[in-house]
DNA sequence: TGGCCGTATACGGTTGTCGTAATGGGAGGC
DNA sequence: GCCTCCCATTACGACAACCGTATACGGCCA
């Protein structure tokens, strides 16, 4: 595939991302990393801004050494609100997939 | 869940609409009534749009009445090109599922 | 001290998303 | 014929997200 459906794919690293942070504390470079790993380029330009927004939404919780100074590594958990997200976007997986993997169909509404 | 995870969701909606599109050609106002009809709101700014990258992109196929003036109906059906996403999109959706659903691991490189 | 590596930031341009308001055409009432 | 309502799309301006590339910081080791 080309480079265009990232628009797509790039929702589905988010929830990826929320289920490892939930895992363990998840760092920007060990993210870029794993994608290059699975076949996929994401730019610091993207992941770094998406995981402050994540971070500011209440999502994750960003630790980092007060030592370090700037450029010190981050590592984002998941929070409690995070967990309800993640929680809820499982389902949202699961319907998904049962409906354009397994193929069944919803009853329409009357 | 709040409004704020629709960053995440439209994604899901955009695989959903092609997997329609490939049962039966789809119209945008159907779109934004089933969604609604689920319990999401899309405002024509959003969907319009979408719908016209897709087909931007070859990936669905718009007819219209030429009769129809402005404002005519759009069907959008998948074309071949659209298939071929699609079928990609499944198999990341599986892979998702698997992962954050059934919560399977990979086995780490080496 | 100098170079390299791992890590995060800055930034400017492009694309995607948002709600709301406007438009066009068809059908029904009268 | 004309008015009104409904269905459907379009226009648009503001805002948010995404992108690649260039830059900066700090640690380590020779």
């Amino acid at each position: 595939m080309e480079n265009v459906e990232r628009e797509i794919l790039l929702s589905f690293w988010k929830v990826h991302i929320l289920h490892h942070a939930k895992k363990k504390p998840v760092i920007g470079q060990w993210v870029i990393r794993e994608l290059r790993r699975h076949g996929y380029e994401v730019s610091p330009g993207t992941l770094y801004p998406l995981l402050a927004r994540m971070a500011g939404r209440g999502w994750l919780r960003c630790r980092v050494d007060p030592e370090g100074g700037l450029r010190a590594r981050k590592e984002y958990s998941l929070t409690k609100k995070g967990r309800e997200v993640l929680s809820f976007l499982r389902d949202q997986v699961e319907e998904l997939h049962r409906e354009v993997v397994l193929g069944e169909e919803e009853e329409p509404e009357s």
